[in-house]
Parts: structure tokens; sequence; C-alpha cells
DNA sequence: GATGAATGAGATTTCATTCAT
DNA sequence: TATGAATGAAATCTCATTCAT
């Protein structure tokens, strides 16, 4: 019984990241998200309060399966540039596997300011405070320089972020993930010689 | 008479800034906007031919207006780095000036992916262009590694266009500019000691 | 369920007819018309694709109604003139017994040559098809002249629809059907003495 | 100077008969009629006080032309039948020889029943008066039945208005002037053998 | 819980008409 | 007289959400 209304919910989720992807938020019918669910439009409403929920649960949903993942491998590995790379790796795997997903990542979730600031406090916060507990290790471990960690988790979230939009732009079927090393280690060494 | 009508469309733009950085663009509706500007709603249209027209027509005026600015500022600089933080500081001032507008870039031009491949192969492409050609500029020069200029003006994109995002969001007052020389440094540099 | 969903739709189109009659089809509004059902705006739309589908629909029900009506009823007479008399009598009954739907039919049908074009080659081509057959019968037994049948049809359709749209016009309160006889008389026989 | 004035007014209405044949009244819009006519939009409110206004003034000109011509051309004849030949034939050749024209007297002026009936009342009077003109000669003179003149001059106006917009809808090639006797043979003598 | 018919507020856009030049 | 930019009222249709079944 529980079960089936998990499923339920799933198949929800999963209709409405295909359907945001393919026409985006504003364009996109809950009674469409419903067909495609195969569900009745009311149903949708037992489950999510509203269209906007139903978004954020998307979002909330794919961040939590993707910082849990990030955590658990993270630790096995104590080089902070090696866990810098896995991040990053792992970050362009995950949205490079799903289209769909990628593109509400980066087009739907900026739709407006007042839900970019709730997602940026709430789950996106912890994901910035792995990237950042990194950088700290670093700095501790005598490897980076003292920078604000804040602010280059900033700038290593930047270089992903736009990755990601651009390679769902440029529409071509490159792997995502190719570029995470020498992405990390741009990041690290910069683009200056020696 | 060709002057009233510049002054026309220059109000009815500034209005539509106006009003999009404060409800978002699907919140905004037309007839607010001709308020906002002291016309008629139907004024609007003898101008623009649609809402997004009008969206589209912000975003060019604004990129074209800071791509000349650009180039001409760069004209006297020969340093690579010191025109990357001269490119970096423009767009960092001229977001960080205008609040408004700063949300429309940051916010409503993402709304979906049509509208961002039409404008990255546009206005944007000749923006990338000037950061590549620093870049190349550098590499010649011996200054920079052999990277790919485009992968690197996307990884410079991506931080300037985060510190943008994340000002407005965090919405404090402090200048957006003031870290254009430690951005360009850190992305020059990288954050590895030594 | 059926039922009341049939229902439904009968109250709408009733609805249209009246308001169709009242303002004619330019000058009314869909609201108009819901209100006058008894239902939402948005209701109609469930019914019918558009405002124009609603006046096809008029159209097609009672042009289908009074076509079945008619071929029964000539079922059971056999002189061709009786059966001309017996169709005209029908029509200007028809039409004459409500007033509305004779205002949509002679004036609100004509709006546009698309869509007349469209009416004349479906439903009113049936009826058409039965004043033809039974010109023809009556050349068959030797009644009528060797003319065209289909100018024939035309001539006596020509005749009735100018009956109907000058009844409307004149807006007294006289019988319509009342014609019928002398007016066929007059198509059969013509108006020379002998 | 009076000339002039005269000039243009005829480009305004003969511009106006093109853009409503081709889109229909309510489809055509005042700008595309001004266009057309190689004038300003405000200049058609100079010479008619409404959109409407100018759709009446294409009707009386036209139906003045028409009985004016009638009526001279009827003078030289005094067999009525022969008159209504005349009559006929000049209505289906005046319309038949300009499609534009035909198409805004058999569609455009049916569009409303207040309009119908204004139009009803002035112009087209004039026009069964001199059907029944004729018809009551035929009487008086023995040839015709003593059937009510304003019904037979019904008859003969819904069997001609029939014959064009038949040949409006069909969209052919055929001379619509060519049924004008059999037609009025038709009328007179009646489709019955004998 | 599930359904899907019904709701009704609401927004873009059009276009006849005006009027300052 | 002629112009055409400006007006602004107004209407179709959409669609998130509800609720009786």
């Amino acid at each position: 019984m529980k079960l089936k209304k998990e499923e339920k919910k799933r198949k929800i989720i999963d209709a409405a990241i295909k359907i945001f992807a393919r026409n985006g938020y504003f364009n996109s019918r809950v009674s469409e998200i419903a067909k495609e669910a195969g569900v009745a439009d009311g149903t949708i409403y037992i489950y999510f309060s509203s269209k906007e929920e139903l978004l954020s649960a998307i979002f909330d949903e794919a961040l939590q399966v993707f910082v849990e993942e990030s955590k658990k491998l993270l630790e096995d590995i104590h080089d902070p540039i090696e866990k810098l790379k896995k991040i990053v790796f792992l970050h362009l795997k995950h949205l490079g596997a799903n289209r769909d997903l990628a593109m509400v990542f980066q087009i739907e979730f900026r739709h407006n300011i007042v839900f970019m600031e709730r997602l940026s406090k709430t789950r996106l916060a912890d994901y910035f405070k792995i990237i950042e507990g990194v950088i700290l290790e670093g700095q501790e471990k005598g490897l980076f320089k003292e920078l604000n960690p804040r602010f280059c988790a900033k700038i290593l979230f930047g270089i992903i972020d736009e990755m990601v939009t651009s390679w769902l732009i440029a529409n071509k079927n490159y792997k995502l993930e190719k570029d995470a090393d020498i992405l990390v280690n741009t990041f690290v060494y910069g683009i200056a010689k020696k």
C-alpha cells in the first residue's frame, strides 16, 4: 500500500521532469503531466499541493540523492583535489546521464528569484557545504591558498554550472563528464603557465 | 520626431526592465509596463511585436552597449591578464550598477531553452569571442597554458555569472565589482599554493 | 452521466441560438452565452472548441433534424407536387416556429464565404439532394419539364430563403408557413395566366 | 478640386470593395483599406464617418447606379416579360462582371439584421418597386395571374439572389448572366409541363 | 484514494477611431 | 486637407485547481 503510493509519486515526478524538460515549466500543463503519468489530473493534487510544489519536489529529490551519494563516495578519498574531481565528476555524470533532469536543473529552476532564494537556502546550501568543506580541508593541509572557501565554492559551482548549461544548449552528443578532471585542474592550478 | 520615437522606445524598455525585475517575466503584465512607461497598452505593440520581443530587445540593447564599451576600453590595455580584469570589472560594474537589469539578465533570460539558444548564438557569441581573443593572445604571448580557449572562456563566464547571481540572491549591499581582481587572479593562477 | 453531458450541450446550443439571434454572431460574447446557459465560460470550451465551432454546431444540428424529419414525412406522399408542398411547409414551419433559429439561419450563417462554402458542401447538400430528387421524380412521371433539376432546386430554395428573410425583416406576426401552398403553386405553374 | 475629392472617395470605395470581398467585413482592417487606397488611415474618416458607413456607401452607390440604368433601359421595352428578362439580365451581368462587388452584396451586406432592415427600407425598396411595377403592368395587360405583386417580386428576387450566391460559392467560371432567360421563363411559366 | 468535469479569474493583443501636427 | 502615431476598451480562450461522485 505504502509502496503503491510511493510508486505513484515516482511516476508523477518522472512525468513532470519529462514534460518540464520538453516544454518548460510555464508551458507545461498539469493535465499533460497527469496524462504522461497515467493518472487523473486531480490525483496530482493528492500528492503535491501545487504545480510549483511539484517543481520543488523534483529539485529536492534529485539534490538529496546527489548529496547523499557524494558524501558516501567522498569517504574513501583523502586527497582534496581528488575529492573535488569526484564531486565534479558526479555532478556532470548525474546530469549528463539524464538530459531531462539537467534541463530542469539548469533552466526551469531559475525561473524566479523567490524560488531560487528558497532553493539556495535549503538543499543547495548542503551542496555548497560539501564543496566548502573540501576547500577548507585543502587549506588546512597547506595545499590551497587562504582564499575565502565560500568564494572558492561559488567559483567551482559557477564553472560546473556553465559547463552543463553550455552542454545543453550545444545539444551535441559529447559526454558531459569527460572534462571533469581538466576542469578541476584548471580550477586548482589556473590557466597561467607554471 | 525621430528622437521622440526613440525616446518612447527607451521609456518602454526601461519600464520593462523595472517591471520584469520586480515580478519576473511571466508575472509581469504588459499593462503594468505600459503604465510605468506612461503610454497606452497598445502603444507597446507599435514598438515591439510581442511581450517576448520586448524581453529580447532588452537583452540585445544591453549586451550591445556592453560589448561596444568593452572593445573600446580594451584597446589601451596590452597585458592579457589586465584585459581580463577589465572585462570582468566592466561586467560586474554594469550589472552591479543596475540591479534591475542584472535581475533580468540572470533570471529572466533563462526562461526557456529556445530563448537561450537564440541568445547564445547572437549577441552572447560576440561576448565570448572577446574573452576567447584575450585568452588566445595570452597563449601566444606564452603566458597561458595551451588549453582550449573556448573552454577557458566558458570557465570565466561561468565564474562571473555565478558571482552575479549569488550577489542578487544574497540581496546584500556589497559592491559587486570589488572582487573582480581576485576573481581573475584565481582564474589565472588557481587556488593551489605556489 | 452521458445524459447530463448531452443536456449541458443542449443548454449551450440553445443559449447560443438565443444570443446570436439577439446580437448577431460578432456582437455576441461567449460569456453572455455561458451566462444564459448557466455554465461557466470555460465550460463552453469543453464542448466546443471555439465560438465558430459553436455556430457550426447549431447549423449541423438544426439541419440534421430537419432533413431527417423531411425524409420521414415524405415517405407517405406520392405526388411530387404534394411532396414539394410538404418540404416547403416544413421548412417554413420549422423556422417560423423558432424566430431565433431562423435569425441564425438567415443572417448569421452567411457571415463569410468560407463558412458558407463549407456548409453548402455538407449538410446543405443533403437538403438540396432531397429537393432535386422530388424534381427528378416529377420529371420521370412526366409532370415537370426537362429542366436541370439542380437549377430547379436552387430556384425553389431561393424562393423559400427570401420568404424567410423577408419575414424576419418585416418583423410582423404573420404565420410564415401560411404561404407554403401558393408558393409551391407559383413555382410549379408560374405567374403567367393559363 | 471637387473632382480630386471625388476621385479619392472613389479610390477608397474601390479599395473597400476589394478588401471586404477578400476578407469579409469583420476581418477587414480599416488600415488595410487605407493602404490599398493609397491614403492614410485617418483620411478615410474625412470621407466616411465609420467603417460601417463605408459599407453602406458601397451598397448605396452600386444600387443607385443599377436602379438608374435599369429604369433607363426599361423605357424602350414594352413587353413585361421582356422587361423582367432585362432586369434579371442586368442584375446578373452587373454582379457577374464584378466578383468583388458581388461578394460584398451577397455576403457582407447580410451581416446583421439592423443593417438589412435599413437597407431594405431604402435603396432596395426602389429596386423592388421596379419589379413590382412590371408585375403589375403584366397583370393589367392580362398576362399574369392576380397574385400579390410584392409576393411575386420577392419570389423573383429570391431566385436571382440564390443564383448569384450559388455562383459565388461554386467559384467556377461560367457566365452568371447566361441563365437570365431560362430563369425568367421558369419564373413566368413554372416548371410544370403544359 | 481516484477521477475528470467544471470553474472563472485573468492576460495578451487587436483595431476602430481620434487628434496634434 | 492629410497624416499616422497613439489610444484604450474589450473579448476569446486557457488552465490551475476544486470537489461531487
